[in-house]
DNA sequence: CCCTGATTCGC
DNA sequence: GCGAATCAGG
């Protein structure tokens, strides 16, 4: 299978979503590596994105044995307007007793406008330590309450989209898969469809990410 | 071991 | 352009 506009299209989606190389791989299915979406990725320049490996580490330390203990750090004023968060309800004075987030949350830091790249040439200084406020948890903002973004997918639930990407309510169905495949049992009754005599047959729907895997 | 992404290099 | 092989960190 090639790279098509579709699947490629897809790819971007899912890496710029934070999916991994081997979610994609599955997504896309028809035998496609985790390899494959990787290279791919590089070759479409999205690469930047959190990795867990720094080959190129490293970069051009001085060779002066001698360790700089205070380099006169750019004092890079931050004008950020903080824009606090305000909680709704009035927070108790305990600690969130362990609210750890959870395992399979995928969550890397994605803003509201999107991705935090960084260029090998260009990255910000560190930001100045001091976090001034308490910080609130994040939500990916843009993430409809309730409902299953890209961020949600994972092997065990239903891959089936409902709504069209790029629209702000889209989703995906959420529900348990049924084991072996990519949707739930509901959506694999939309999917996998016995070959019916009728003449008038539904036109099938769309398939999710350019259709399930064969294997 | 498993996972991850990065890179290389023959095709 | 493609992706398996390989590398390297977690």
């Amino acid at each position: 299978m090639s790279w098509t506009d579709e699947r490629i299209e897809t790819l971007k989606t899912m890496w710029e979503a934070g999916q991994t190389a081997s979610q994609i791989a599955d997504a896309l299915g028809d035998g496609v590596s985790r390899n494959a979406v990787i290279g791919k990725a590089h070759r479409l320049g999205l690469q930047a994105r959190p990795s867990p490996v720094r080959s190129s580490e490293a970069p051009a330390e001085q060779e002066a044995p001698s360790l700089q203990a205070a380099e006169p750090e750019p004092v890079v004023a931050e004008p950020e307007p903080e824009p606090v968060v305000e909680e709704e309800e009035a927070a108790p004075p305990a600690p969130a007793p362990a609210s750890e987030p959870r395992p399979e949350m995928v969550l890397r830091s994605v803003g509201p406008g999107g991705f935090v790249r960084q260029s090998p040439g260009e990255q910000q200084p560190p930001a100045t330590p001091a976090p001034p406020r308490r910080l609130v948890p994040a939500k990916p903002s843009a993430e409809i309450a309730g409902k299953t973004s890209l961020l949600d997918l994972n092997d065990r639930i239903c891959k089936w989209p409902l709504g069209h990407p790029g629209e702000p309510d889209f989703h995906f169905c959420g529900e348990k898969v049924n084991p072996g495949f990519p949707y739930c049992v509901n959506h694999c009754g939309h999917a996998y469809q016995a070959q019916l005599p009728r003449r008038d047959r539904r036109p099938p729907p769309p398939m999710p990410f350019g259709g399930p895997r064969v294997r």
